[in-house]
DNA sequence: TATCTCTGATTTATATATAGACCATAATGC
DNA sequence: GCATTATGGTCTATATATAAATCAGAGATA
């Protein structure tokens, strides 16, 4: 059962959110499309769309990614080709790093 | 009332998210840190955590940009600043565009 | 000016994401 | 090897994000 909320977020975390918000708005305008077209197109409600331009950062990520890739928002500033090899090169990095954290055991004899 | 789900994503999106979750998950492991340890962090569950790391896109982006935040992924490759400097920019620009995006009237005499 | 429509906001019902507990497995350190 | 701990699943209850409908007002075009 989910605690009673009221998450925090970071002023990084919101000022990002509020700024991937404008950008979608800035570029829907540019290609001339209505909130409701582009909603339409993403398979998401008019209302959503809205908060995701007002940079609401309780919407799902997938909901955001899709209508910043409708517009032409590239995330991480890379095409498809550049975040198959970005994905390549990161699983070779976790290949080589333990599986697992492990924390230097904590019962180092506290009993004395 | 939600329609019966099931949305669809756009290969690029997915992606996206596998690629931000596997960074995350590099990021955590050199920093140490067990998956228990940033989720306490960013306030949420380790399961949610685990989610994110796998790429799920039916996770809240506040969570993930979080998260990201937390483990020192630059969201847009941007910093604080650098962030606000943007923002301010594409508000300006939004601030030249039409307010609302007109549709040429589509009721052009089609009865006859 | 007047009309048309896009936008913004609110409300409601419901689908679902989340927290938390649990267990099994794997990996680490000794 | 053994003990310990992190990870990866699953399951359930519930908080909440979402879709849809509605309304008011702004803004664009004629």
């Amino acid at each position: 059962m989910p605690k009673s909320i009221t998450r925090t977020y970071s002023q990084y975390s919101r000022d990002a959110a509020v700024l991937l918000g404008a950008l979608i708005r800035e570029a829907r305008n540019a290609s001339k499309l209505t909130a409701q077209e582009l909603a339409d197109r993403a398979g998401i409600s008019r209302g959503l769309l809205q908060r995701i331009e007002k940079g609401n950062l309780k919407c799902e990520i997938g909901a955001v990614f899709e209508v910043a890739t409708i517009v032409g928002i590239k995330l991480f500033e890379a095409d498809e080709r550049d975040l198959n090899q970005q994905l390549r090169h990161t699983n070779e990095k976790l290949a080589l790093m333990p599986k697992s954290v492990r924390r230097p055991s904590k019962k180092v004899k506290d009993d004395f």
